[in-house]
DNA sequence: CCGAATCCCTGATGATACTG
DNA sequence: CAGTATCATCAGGGATTCGG
């Protein structure tokens, strides 16, 4: 680990049950890192299920709006603006009229399914017992 | 998938990739699916740091409360209680005085950080890409 | 030492109306 | 169709005080 702050704290969260975390852990530190702000992320309200809603398959914005029962328009553009931001959703704009985008998983988004799908696991096996 | 409908809502989410979504998601039913309801609980303000000091050693309130910078006596309590109440983490008290008490993962909680440490490792591998 | 009770404030979410 | 803008609401979180 030699890549700056963040990753070190990173690191130090990933790696907690070997490494000792340091004596005062600083508020800020913790809010800035990385592994911090995705569960954060994770967390937020209709995050998981765009996420696995576009797992799926591509959707236009009104095919995701009409699938979600109970979301506002608001709201979805802003949790498709913040995966794009994060790099985890594509936005795609087809020129016609009118106009076309559609939202797909990046490759990104897709290998981050792979540790949260083992998370999902943890919590129905957690059920069965 | 066999015992009751939020193991299926979880498996619907755990196997999102395999299992199509129903073409209309209740929030509802959303809301209330174990797997939301632990990504939310990670994604709040201290959880995540709390296990991870837990995860070190067993902790004593105030000592806790001494090695996170910036969190306020409530919201440990109310963090504790939460994870308490989930089953993540122990509490113990000994009946001295003044009174001790203690808290610790438990089985379930140290089971936890398999799965977290992976997401938290994804998490890290990203950044360096 | 550990925690409950209270007050307060900000930010997240929703409802509604408007636009290229 | 796919958003933006504005206002209203509500819950998470912090500061402070009290209690066993």
């Amino acid at each position: 680990m030699s890549a700056g702050n963040t990753d070190v704290t990173a690191a130090r969260l990933a790696t907690a049950l070997t490494v000792k975390l340091p004596e005062q852990v600083e508020s800020a530190e913790y809010e800035a890192c990385p592994v911090t702000k995705m569960v954060r992320l994770l967390g937020d309200k209709w995050i998981l299920l765009v996420l696995m809603l576009l797992a799926e398959r591509p959707h236009r914005f009104n095919e995701l709006r009409r699938r979600i029962s109970g979301i506002s328009q608001r709201m979805l553009t802003r949790t498709l603006q913040t995966l794009t931001a994060d790099g985890l959703v594509a936005r795609t704009v087809h020129p016609t009229v009118p106009p076309a985008v559609d939202y797909s998983l990046t490759d990104q988004g897709r290998s981050l399914l792979v540790p949260l799908t083992d998370l999902a696991d943890w919590v129905v096996r957690r059920q069965a017992a």
